[in-house]
DNA sequence: GATGAATGAGATTTCATTCAT
DNA sequence: TATGAATGAAATCTCATTCAT
């Protein structure tokens, strides 16, 4: 028998967690046996469903976890007071150096095909709490100047649902162009919504 | 042992969608196992087998099927040279009483959260194909005069994607409220891409 | 984390025992995890095996105590000397009223088939306790004169694990009418053993 | 994967039968993991839960053959006009050399302590088809003149069982000189119920 | 003395899929 | 073409028991 290892319950859970995440990101989902999480996390099978109801409850927590960490990222930007509402657009939806390091883990995991049931719950989610804090930039933007109306949550959902399915769910094989092409309209789109200049928000369509 | 019963092959394939998609709208895809579909459809698992490759085969040719009803409820109507684009819009959005029972049955299945996978796939298809018709309606419009801008294929696609997701994938609880909310944003949006005149394409959001 | 709840060991042992009884009585050994017992009883896992060693320890000690008070019953119908030796008999296979009630819990326990385990502890210790009592009585009654045979042990514990296996295992379904015929047959074994005269034994098949 | 070894249904299930009739005589019933079961029968796990429910269902069936055997067995011997009364008691209870053997390997299950429940149900068995045949002997000894009573079907019951509980669950143990008693007690017993004389029935306890 | 997290063996279930007939 | 027994991977579930704190 193993030799017994007993954690604060917290950590054991993180750490079946991480282990669980690293494992769905290299073989997605469905592709992961519990009976390997439970190898990687070294635990006993017994220890996984004394913490986790199911797989799928894993999965879960995962994303909520993921999307508390984007929503404390993308929170942060926005309560940065040293930024504009432009460059605060533009980290939201571009990134910045650092902060896509972080998105790539994340990123590289719900963009495969197999992992539709996490992307779709980080698409909800980002529906409900990254969407509203869009609008609060617009907002920002709006009494700088920059935006002469005020986007609508609704709207500035619909185009984030939209631009998820097509260009990030993996569903569609985008050429370049065609990627190009939609991140062109994407652009235009908000540029109409928030009523800015054409070409203002060019960063979303920059390469 | 059964009795052995021969059938025409293309009647016996249809039998079998027919109890698979009955299932599906009932229980969902994930739901309804292929023991089920061969009970209701009255044959051996091994003719099941015989007749589609894999579960998921019966899912594809099911979207087919229905995506190959849709695309020809639509082509008809963009074909339809007895109609201006406004109404062809309006019937392709809203659809008209009868086609509204046709789609029915269709929309009862996709409007499902356990048939992610059908919905998902109908979505593509509405994407590819439903999405190119549209424009060609807004092409239509922009001859006649009641559009003054030609939307690009991608913008379509990005609000139908987007209206998708949010209205009809029943992942999100939507009071009629927040339900007509999303539609005007989706009217403001269109009438934005069309360089309609504001209210004009209102049938979008009217109840 | 519980409070840490001292208690006396006595005490402590005690109510465990208790909690697993009517647990037992309830749903039977098999039936009743640890985990149901510890929450009866109000106490931690671990705290459970520091008393028992094992779940079956706990049975095996039920069992000796309700043995230990079967014998004392028993015995003390037997050390009473105002008693002649068919009072006692009858006492014994009877019960009075007063005994009836004592016994109830006990065989209320014992007629469950899902009990199988504690029936049959339970079922040893009468062979092994209760039956040398009944030959002390039967000795008794060979003195007396109403018996003119002194019955062995041996023959004594035959039937006596006989009749536990038919009447009261609660493996066979019994007509009253066929539990009759069995007290019957009871009855004239007992007769035949000790000498009886026929019918002097008839409290036996008494209803 | 492993070849598809294609079987009557009867076929397989009697293997695996066996099978599990070897396991449970060698390790006893709870001892024996499904996965044994399926190792020796040489199948896959789902073939097992595709023919018993559950492993229960394997030892209430084998059971079943077990007590149809014992059946055929006893009821060969009762209809044997070529044998007396006595001679068929004797083959019933003591066996002979051939018939020994076949019990043996029925028996050996049978006597462990760990195969309690596939002894149970096997005695049940015995007191609802063999008690009855046991009897039918009796009367032919009573019309053959050996014994002067016809005992009922219940005392041989009472007999049975107890005799089953005391010699042969292997719940007591037993020197042999206590064995012997019993079997003395037995004989008695026996003699009593049929009116035989004493010493009749004396191949009950003859080594 | 007391706690409850951790263990791991094993039974079941579920099911898509294969293949000998 | 049609059949259904057979397969096996994987998910669960159930639990008695252990042991570090």
């Amino acid at each position: 028998m193993r030799k017994r290892i007993v954690k604060n319950p917290e950590v054991r859970q993180k750490e079946i967690l991480n282990a669980a995440q690293k494992l769905f990101e290299e073989k997605g989902y469905e592709n992961t046996p519990v009976e390997a999480i439970i190898k990687a996390a070294d635990i006993a099978k017994g220890t996984f469903y004394y913490y986790f109801k199911t797989k799928k409850d894993v999965l879960t927590t995962l994303v909520e976890n993921i999307g508390a960490e984007m929503e404390a990222h993308f929170s942060s930007i926005v309560a940065n007071e040293n930024l504009t509402a432009l460059k605060k657009l533009k980290m939201m939806i571009r990134g910045t150096e650092k902060e896509a390091i972080v998105q790539s883990t994340v990123m590289e995991i719900i963009h495969k095909p197999e992992n539709r049931e996490l992307q779709e719950k980080l698409n909800i989610y980002s529906l409900e709490v990254i969407a509203p804090l869009l609008v609060q930039v617009l907002e920002q933007g709006y009494k700088e100047g920059v935006f002469n109306k005020i986007a609508s949550l609704e709207s500035i959902q619909l185009i984030l649902a939209g631009s998820q399915f097509i260009l990030e769910s993996g569903l569609f094989e985008l050429s370049s162009q065609k990627r190009m092409a939609y991140l062109k309209a994407l652009q235009t789109m908000f540029e109409n919504e928030v009523g800015a200049k054409s070409g203002s928000l060019s960063f979303i369509s920059k390469k």
